[in-house]
DNA sequence: TAGGTCAAATTGTACATACAAGTCAAAGGC
DNA sequence: GCCTTTGACTTGTATGTACAATTTGACCTA
């Protein structure tokens, strides 16, 4: 496999499937930005020279990522790095920045305050002992100069203990929170809520309007990493998704291809 | 493949792939109730006997409903009808008041009218002509006598010709709808909103109560078939998602197992 | 009786092969 | 110059075979 699984433990490697460690690679690449988007990436043939795995090894690691929405296929022509943007579905909030980011002028603020203290009930939602120190950052997301979301963040000091020295005028809390620990499981709630009038002034918005709050919190190697509350003004915010259901009917094709 | 297609087309039959057959014919009896939740469901030796395919592809069509959330597979022991209520994904958003009823005294009431009238702006939403008659429809769904969600629903006639004749006081307009018109895609918004006054009288909720807003439109056979408005008072509502990402980790197992 | 052992059944992965289907470009014929 | 044909390359599906890993239950033994 040689430069398949560099990452990987060693003591792992055996029993990591495979087809597995072909994704990882894949993604690897994806992630990595070697291969942006739209980027043909190699044949199975030639993964299969490159691993040194069958064909039907590839194939499989490839349809899966297909379906997944990190691939896309066009028979006869090739297979290239998709545009995850063009995914609408619940995996988008977490990337709703980015998004947004690409849409128009982003910019963010660090209102508040980044700073550690101690606070139980946080404590208890982040899995931690009580009287543990924890991270909290609060700032401003705004596009085109007029904010849309209010960002509320505790952050476990095990899973990123550098958490303070981040310059969060450089990335976003949620861009370096996915480098230091990437994240394996998220959990999603989701309000609608009249702020307060500390939240009102910040958002610059009126004392009847309701927003969005959505509580987030993500997990990573088995620990709670980050407890997030995005509140979103309901009157600049949107989120739609549509997808293809797969019961009884055939995937929707894309037809669509690059030249 | 006999009884494994018995529904399609025959002009399709010899278009469709194989393992997608394997997959209909499993997905159908789930669905009729055949097998229901929990049920062993006959191993991949006797299903390639069944239906005359190879084991791998017989494996690769149980493989992807498993993925998929319908199947439950336990090494050495063999493949089981999954729970489906227990996914917790974006999915879940449709089948909420499902969810809701199995946990409370769920009952629901037509307030307003079952009626069909022509409207420029709804047919646009459907895209049908403009001065078509449309089916509309409104309830309030209620848990424990308390109202959680209210339904304003536009229907398409081409896609439900006999829903005016439905009586909605013994099945709910998606109970039918998913029978009558079985949804191959859906459309999700969400907003955050102050209703107006006669919505707030039929919550009952009071003048600054914010609300959910979901607004759906499912497809079904390349129609509109529907488009629904759901209000859910922010202080009678919650959704929660948590689920395993896919990114460089090896999917979640499930441990337990059926006796 | 209690415990260990072995065989059968089941699912999971991997490989080699074959053919079908779609795309593209080069070669050839008019 | 333009069109057609051919061939190479790519992805999609299907089969057969092999072995690994796990569970269950029957069987044997102390």
């Amino acid at each position: 496999m040689s430069e398949f699984a560099p990452t990987l433990p060693a003591d792992d490697a055996g029993s990591t499937p495979l087809y597995q460690q072909v994704k990882d690679y894949v993604r690897r690449s994806i992630l990595t930005g070697d291969w942006p988007v739209d980027h043909r990436i190699p044949s199975e043939n030639e993964l299969v020279r490159l691993s040194g795995v069958s064909r039907m090894t590839v194939h499989r690691a490839l349809r899966e990522l297909t379906d997944d929405g990190w691939l896309r296929r066009v028979q006869g022509q090739g297979t290239f790095v998709a545009d995850r943007r063009a995914r609408l579905d619940l995996l988008e909030i977490r990337n709703i920045a980015d998004i947004i980011r690409s849409r128009g002028s982003y910019s963010w603020d660090v209102t508040l305050h980044v700073r550690s203290l101690p606070l139980p009930d946080i404590a208890e939602e982040l899995e931690t002992e009580p009287d543990a120190d924890l991270f909290h950052s609060r700032l401003v997301h705004c596009l085109d100069g007029t904010p849309f979301q209010l960002e509320d963040r505790w952050v476990n000091p095990a899973a990123a203990p550098d958490y303070l020295g981040v310059d969060l005028t450089r990335q976003t809390p949620n861009e370096y929170l996915m480098r230091a620990a990437p994240l394996s499981e998220v959990e999603h709630r989701l309000e609608a809520v009249l702020p307060g009038p500390v939240e009102q002034e910040l958002l610059g918005i009126g004392r009847h309007q309701p927003c969005l709050l959505l509580h987030r919190r993500t997990w990573s190697g088995g620990r709670v990493a980050s407890r997030a509350w995005l509140t979103h003004p309901g009157d600049r915010f949107y989120l739609a998704t549509r997808f293809a259901h797969d019961v009884g009917l055939p995937r929707s094709p894309r037809p669509e291809q690059t030249p």
